[in-house]
DNA sequence: AGGCTGGGCTGACGCAGATCAGCATCATCT
DNA sequence: AGATGATGCTGATCTGCGTCAGCCCAGCCT
């Protein structure tokens, strides 16, 4: 595997084959790079918005904020992610874009992409697909909150993040590094904080996984995907645009 | 407005001021017509799809079945609805569809809207936006099940579903019919089938909605969007590409 | 140093909603 | 006419998770 390229070409390289020219259009396609501090919103809910981005660095995450309060995360991005993609469609945003580190993105207007487009149109699959993926993991998401409890919605969610990690070279199935806080699994998983301490505690002492200083460890890999059926087949099943 | 365009075309014609052409267009992608029995799965996880389809008439839903036998449906389809989109890109349906009633719906090729999309391009962003809004329902729908109590939850669904039929005609500010039962709703929100029960209870006794052999109504509009905070907006905004 | 803040952690208690069990109604089938 | 199967409805009881309240530690200010 190329890993000189950036996380996007090493995540959508990881499932189509790419010819050098398509990685180093996508590469490309980074040359706009801005940086965000940790904790100021990048984007909030009805702003008007021009740009997307692909995170070359850091955690983001997308959520929307109830009038009680309430906050629900709906998805992290990590490196190799997009962001925005649909309020650029929009006139404007649907939810809130906050960075959880410090993050590297590279803003990538609309006409960027299509003209590389127009120079690759297997890129324009690629990309497709990619969308196509982000849109199953919400669903499965949805799933989670609605049909699972709440030790199954954890397994099932530091896998995924796992398995989404590793596509990006930033995670092995032995583990990954982690910046979430309880807090901020609490508001994606539908869950209190206090409680979210009390299940990674239980799965920590069944020998499950363990999250702490900032790493996940999976003790019993098997054990946990029994746990809660983890199918990863949404995360790189590849289309037929592909071949 | 057109009433006697298909539903979808009336859909996509209240947010985009579209010409005859084009909605003679939309039309004609209804030539090819199936019917489908209730409760009889369309689809299946893991099924290789080809086609996706266009509701006409009738009511549909696509879930996710765990191993433990519960059910999540993700959403429910309505005429005007797309059906199976999504698996058309990638080679395999990633969850299942079945009708709720009996169903007519149109077949539809991605040559059929490819090659719509060459004569009129402005439908291209039409079924773009379409596909955005079903996204982003979704999304408030993954908010629904993480943050919001069980009479919020139905206030909100049945909101939403009001606004999405009137959009076709076939509901209106006081009500609509709707073949749904307690246990789909049950699976839909997140809830068992008796706590379903209980809630439409207390909604009716409040006077807010009842929902009795088979017809919605709304006692009090703006007290059930109080309880809920229904934000219709990302139903009916419309994108930049609209203009 | 001392205070402040953010994060992890824990026990006591309460409640929303699940589960269990059962009844009533209606449509369809035999 | 009786049997069968959906669907709606209800009370009693149980439980997963929230809420409240508080402690501890580490890092960062002043």
């Amino acid at each position: 595997m190329n890993t000189h390229h950036t996380p996007f070409a090493r995540k959508l390289g990881a499932f189509v084959a790419l010819s050098d020219i398509e990685l180093a259009l996508l590469d490309q396609l980074h040359s706009r790079r801005r940086s965000f501090a940790a904790r100021r919103d990048m984007v909030h809910e009805g702003q008007v918005e021009r740009s997307a981005y692909i995170v070359a660095s850091g955690w983001v995450c997308s959520y929307k904020l109830l009038p009680s309060g309430a906050r629900q995360i709906v998805d992290f991005q990590i490196p190799g992610d997009f962001l925005g993609l649909r309020s650029v469609l929009f006139r404007t945003a649907d939810h809130n874009i906050e960075p959880i580190t410090r993050v590297q993105a590279s803003e990538v207007q609309a006409r960027d992409l299509l003209d590389a487009f127009n120079t690759a149109p297997r890129l324009a699959a690629a990309v497709l697909w990619a969308a196509s993926r982000d849109e199953a993991m919400v669903v499965e998401h949805l799933v989670d909150l609605g049909r699972r409890d709440a030790k199954q919605r954890m397994a099932h969610f530091l896998l995924e993040l796992g398995a989404r990690l590793k596509l990006v070279g930033l995670g092995t199935n032995e583990g990954y590094a982690c910046p979430l806080t309880q807090y901020l699994l609490a508001d994606a998983l539908g869950l209190s904080a206090v409680h979210v301490n009390r299940v990674l505690r239980d799965l920590r002492e069944e020998g499950l996984v363990s999250f702490q200083q900032g790493k996940v460890i999976f003790e019993n890999f098997a054990g946990l995907v029994a746990l809660c059926d983890f199918d990863r087949t949404y995360l790189d099943h590849e289309g037929p645009l592909m071949r």
